[in-house]
RNA sequence: GGCGAGUUGGCGGAGUGGUGACGCAGCGGAUUGCAAAUCCGUGUACACGAGUUCGAUUCUCGUACUCGCCU
């Protein structure tokens, strides 16, 4: 584990909004919980799949007594299947902040998708969105060709572009492709222009929750099994009926597709489950090296969190 | 007890007398718009002993273990 500093801090001493970024199954949503009891909070989320409407147990949202207990936003509010990605968060969270500044609840807000919290903290790029035409003209791009298509058209149409970002990911060079073709403007143009950030971190508590690697993959194991136990199978059998779509971000919440497979009989359970929790911790070690390079100077704080040093009673 | 086949890194699985196929897991990293996604990097493996050879994981002999058939 790496070295770590925890600066002194009271959560009491102003009211400014805290951030809780840490890796999945760390408990983070109980230490919002928490605050927000303590800070009169809102819990707001910044997890990406956490927003979908169809998975509560499965991506682990609040449960019912977690909500009745304070108010959550940005938790389920979007249909599964529906487009989504950090620019309509940012929106989301726009609305969400505004809306909460005029009331005297303070925002919590609590996740696990640091592009999310690198986009509240350190700006996003106002770069129009991009039209599915373009985007499925895309997709049959790098079916056909790989991404070595787009690789191509930048080096020569956007060098500036194609020397900043990873030629071998196909994410990558679609994405500046599709900037580029959409817009006319080349990807590192749009990002040379970010505008401010809607929340810089010396404008709220931002909290970076870092936890052992057993610890973690010891409390990951026992979070899926308890998902398993309850419901996470027939919540995949409805999604399954209905709205079942492998390939839309939607329905990567880790273990969907194994839990369906289960259920179509071409896996066993065991096998399922072991699967699902090998990519969460791979899926948690991906967020540790995140966290651990973009959030150096965030209050670290090591797992398990004790709330009660974090404000003057 | 006899005959045959086999023994490759944490697991699966190719192959060669002289640069450790590859997949998975693990570990490290990147990541400004699908991010619970995507991508990159990373291994003194060849059961043990002896022999042949300039050189053996690869050839020969023996030992151990495994599997199959037979008495």
């Amino acid at each position: 584990m790496m070295e770590f500093e925890t600066a002194p801090l009271d959560l009491a001493t102003d009211n400014k909004p805290i951030l809780i970024a840490g890796p999945t199954a760390s408990g983070k949503s109980g230490l919002a919980l928490t605050l927000a009891k303590r800070f009169n909070g809102a819990i707001v989320n910044a997890d990406a799949i956490q927003v979908y409407d169809r998975w509560h147990i499965l991506s682990a949202r609040p449960d019912a007594g977690e909500l009745a207990t304070a108010p959550h936003r940005l938790y389920g509010h979007i249909a599964l299947g529906a487009d989504y990605s950090v620019g309509h968060w940012l929106k989301d969270i726009k609305r969400t902040l505004a809306d909460l500044s005029s009331t005297d609840m303070r925002p919590i807000i609590v996740g696990g998708t640091g592009l999310y919290f690198q986009a509240l903290t350190r700006g996003l790029a106002d770069i129009p969105a991009v039209p599915d035409s373009i985007r499925h003209q895309g997709n049959r791009h790098l079916a056909e060709y790989g991404g070595s298509y787009f690789a191509k058209i930048l080096r020569e149409q956007d060098p500036i572009t194609y020397e900043k970002i990873d030629t071998n990911n196909p994410a990558r060079t679609q994405r500046a492709w599709e900037v580029l073709t959409a817009t006319g403007r080349g990807l590192s143009a749009w990002h040379a222009q970010t505008p401010p950030p809607l929340l810089p971190c010396d404008a709220a508590h931002c909290l970076n929750l870092q936890s052992d690697t057993d610890w973690i993959n010891a409390r990951i194991d026992l979070r899926f099994d308890a998902m398993v136990e309850h419901g996470a199978i027939e919540e995949c059998r409805a999604v399954m009926l209905n709205g079942w779509a492998p390939d839309h971000p939607s329905c990567q919440a880790i273990g969907a597709k194994e839990l369906i497979a289960h259920i179509r009989g071409d896996l066993d359970l065991d096998d399922a489950i072991d699967s699902a929790k090998i990519q969460t911790r791979q899926y948690a070690k991906r967020q540790r090296t995140w966290f651990r390079s973009k959030m150096k100077t965030w209050h670290q704080l090591h797992l398990p969190v004790d709330p009660t040093v974090l404000f003057s009673p």
